[in-house]
DNA sequence: ACGATAGGTGACTGTTTAGTCACCTGTCAA
DNA sequence: TTGACAGGTGACTAAACAGTCACCTATCGT
């Protein structure tokens, strides 16, 4: 039994923005793009400078997450890896997903002040 | 020990949108929001009817995450309850957290992109 | 008042996921 | 070549979460 399963037919143009969803719902993956945002193009060691309170293999785990999602894009150099911001998924689900439900639906919100107030 | 700390002093404007992230990253939770962009105001059980392979208490407990995260907005009516879909923190998201990432960082993946094929 | 229906609550269970560990591989400098 | 350093892998443990359940409260039609 699929614990996750569609539901129904067609959800959504969902599916391939499950694992940015999940990549970005944790703040410490967040806050390693943060990292990222200050100093592009950052080694493994040199991240895990930023973040004292985490271990190496727990940067790695996050970055490998990040990877996974696509949200960094890892280059060899010689013994150290470097990791470099990609802001193409966060645009894709910006374009995508929230305009589908940010746009239609401030109006909506508008309609039901008006059935709250008229309720209340 | 705490699991998940700021780790370092400031990392984002992070914090408020956490939930927004959390309640966002589960698919189950988007096609809720799917469904009311469907029709909007639906009750508990209209919610129900249209997730034949999720219980009632499922639906109940996943609406009840989108609503802490302030993604619905909820209203009695008589012995039902109308479920309204709110965009805002969702356009809060966008307005403040991708701006933040997908603008300056276009550009630095073309860089990421000279620098690959100029390894390779 | 009565039963039926809509919704709500608390605890329990199984799965997932984050965090950690010992150990391994590859690269650089001497 | 050899030691030191950067990164990687697999298994293990613990906490978080989704899913489920029996039971409860409130409202409607009669």
């Amino acid at each position: 039994m699929t614990k996750q399963s569609p539901i129904v037919g067609n959800v959504s143009s969902d599916g391939a923005f499950d694992v940015v969803f999940k990549a970005l719902a944790d703040p410490t993956r967040r806050a390693l793009l943060d990292a990222l945002v200050v100093a592009d193009g950052q080694s493994l060691s040199g991240l895990c400078d930023r973040f004292p309170e985490m271990t190496r293999f727990g940067v790695m785990k996050h970055l490998a997450v990040l990877a996974s999602a696509n949200l960094v894009i890892t280059q060899r150099d010689g013994r150290s890896k470097r990791h470099f911001l990609n802001a193409v998924p966060i645009q894709q689900l910006a374009d995508r997903w929230i305009g589908k439900y940010a746009q239609p639906f401030t109006r909506s919100l508008v309609d039901l002040k008006h059935a709250v107030e008229q309720t209340a």
